[in-house]
RNA sequence: GGCCCUAUAGAUCAAUGGUGAGAUCAUCAGACUUUCAAUCUGAAGAUUCCGGUUCAACUCCGGAUAGGGCUACCA
């Protein structure tokens, strides 16, 4: 029983799609899963859109996602070179075996690839110009995902463009020859091409690999597939918008596979022994921003608190809601109020700016719903020589002292609550009050309470 | 236009031809004896349509409709 070899087989543009993404998860998913090789070959052909650049930012975006390849650049291999601007004599060989064949001609410059079959002339869609047709033995694909699939290739194509530089089907097919591939698992787009690979297969004589078309990922709105300008499209830019790769991971893998038994949330071992092809839904995946962002903030909420402060430390600096040197363990601590609440890391900021600036915004509709049933002020004035006498203060503390006089005044404890936390925070909502406070501290709750009298 | 793929709540996924069609996100309501986006509980919400096969169809078959893809000397 021979090993599996799965490839992912990217073309450096600049940016990491997040379709071009799910395809390398899967392929990589499933060599973890068999226990086979994950190859990673560059497709570097189209030599203006290839940089060094656009060449890290792949790499990048495979690395933060976890996805590490066994043959391929940096790590090398036995089927090298991984990048396919290197591997023209390898090209040049198999042209050459084809040529042999008697498989390739030549016209208008170009080398095209002659099908097997009888000849026909007939006329193009629109009946505008003569072409030849070939009748060809229909091609059968029995697709892991989709079952049989049958199409028929009826014209030659070219292999080899008129400047030299060979075709994506071409180089493709001799790669994965070259290479030992056993199952090729890609976007559904390029079922269609299948055909024609496969005619080039049986031309060298080698057996065709598996295939499994995955399906597409649609765009959250509107028609087509996501486009490099829909927002979640670009991997790259989910670490600077505070996304785990963890659950950016676990959430592409459910953007067309299912384990089957309504599981969303799973570490990656746990996928890597559920995923296999029958999990692979045929219908095109629909991409949705605030499954990924709950699912995210799931992620978020289990983090130790040093990880989380670690993680959120530089976000708002960025905001310029802390600076560089914002002392570790108030941030610490403020932190760990908001962590249980958050929901994304870039909504955090606005959450706990007040903790830190004492120009923060002050919500006006909050302002008018509490005057509604007593005068803040007047509340806060009554509350402040309470908490000014206090020895110690914490939230026990502040709570006892403050149930203590709302009892002297024949008041329900929760009356001062609205008023306090406007007055110390300008806001309606956020983490629980008594902590909070304890967790400002007394010079700084103090201060903004006689700040808030006047 | 031709060819290929797909079709269950607003979204993403479940359901050996026999269930009360299930889960998550989103939405709405209640609770957590302050707030709140967290948490808990609950509510509402779906088998695209038309035929056929069958004792029985979400499930199998055909058609319609809708969505997606391919149709390059792009990858």
């Amino acid at each position: 029983m021979s090993e599996v070899r799965v490839r992912f087989a990217p073309s450096p543009t600049g940016f990491f799609h997040i379709g071009s993404a799910r395809t390398a998860l899967f392929n990589w998913l499933y060599a973890r899963h068999t226990g086979g090789k994950f190859i990673l070959r560059v497709e570097d052909t189209d030599k203006q859109r290839n940089t060094e650049e656009a060449l890290r930012v792949l790499l990048e975006g495979m690395r933060w996602l976890g996805l590490d390849w066994d043959e391929g650049p940096d790590v090398g291999g036995d089927c090298g070179p991984y990048f396919q601007s290197e591997r023209q004599p390898i090209y040049d060989e198999y042209l050459a075996r084809l040529k042999d064949a008697g498989r390739t001609y030549e016209k208008e410059g170009a080398i095209w690839f002659k099908l097997a079959g009888e000849r026909y002339t007939t006329y193009d869609e629109f009946k505008q110009a003569e072409v030849e047709k070939v009748k060809t033995q229909p091609v059968v694909i029995d697709d892991a995902v989709r079952g049989r699939v049958e199409r028929s290739e009826e014209m030659d194509f070219v292999i080899v463009r008129k400047d030299g530089s060979p075709v994506f089907h071409f180089v493709n097919v001799v790669d994965d020859i070259a290479m030992g591939i056993t199952h090729v698992i890609r976007g559904e787009d390029h079922l269609s091409n299948t055909s024609k690979h496969v005619e080039l297969f049986q031309a060298f004589g080698a057996t065709p690999p598996v295939f499994a078309h995955i399906p597409l990922i649609l765009k959250q709105s509107g028609p087509g597939k996501m486009s490099k300008r829909d927002q979640g499209a670009l991997i790259e830019e989910y670490a600077g918008r505070g996304f785990l790769p963890s659950a950016v991971r676990n959430y592409i893998c459910l953007l067309g596979w299912s384990p089957k038994d309504d599981r969303e949330k799973m570490d990656i071992g746990e996928i890597i022994e559920r995923f296999d092809f029958p999990g692979i839904n045929r219908g095109n995946a629909r991409f949705d921003e605030q499954k990924l962002a709950a699912l995210n903030a799931e992620y978020l909420r289990e983090l130790e608190i040093g990880s989380f402060t670690f993680l959120v430390r530089p976000i708002l600096a960025a905001k310029g809601v802390i600076t560089e040197d914002e002392d570790e363990d108030y941030l610490q601590a403020v932190l760990k109020l908001a962590q249980p609440k958050a929901r994304s890391l870039e909504d955090l900021p606005e959450y706990v700016d007040y903790f830190f600036q004492d120009d923060y915004p002050v919500d006006g509709k909050v302002a008018e719903k509490i005057a509604k049933k007593a005068d803040p002020k007047s509340l806060v004035a009554e509350m402040l020589p309470v908490l000014e006498g206090l020895a110690a203060f914490d939230a026990d503390s502040i709570k006892s002292a403050l149930e203590g006089h709302a009892e002297a005044q024949g008041q329900k404890v929760f009356a001062y609550f609205p008023a306090l936390r406007f007055a110390v925070s300008g806001q309606g909502g956020g983490p629980d009050l008594l902590p909070m406070l304890e967790v400002m501290g007394r010079e700084r709750v103090l201060a903004r309470l006689r700040r808030f009298i006047g």
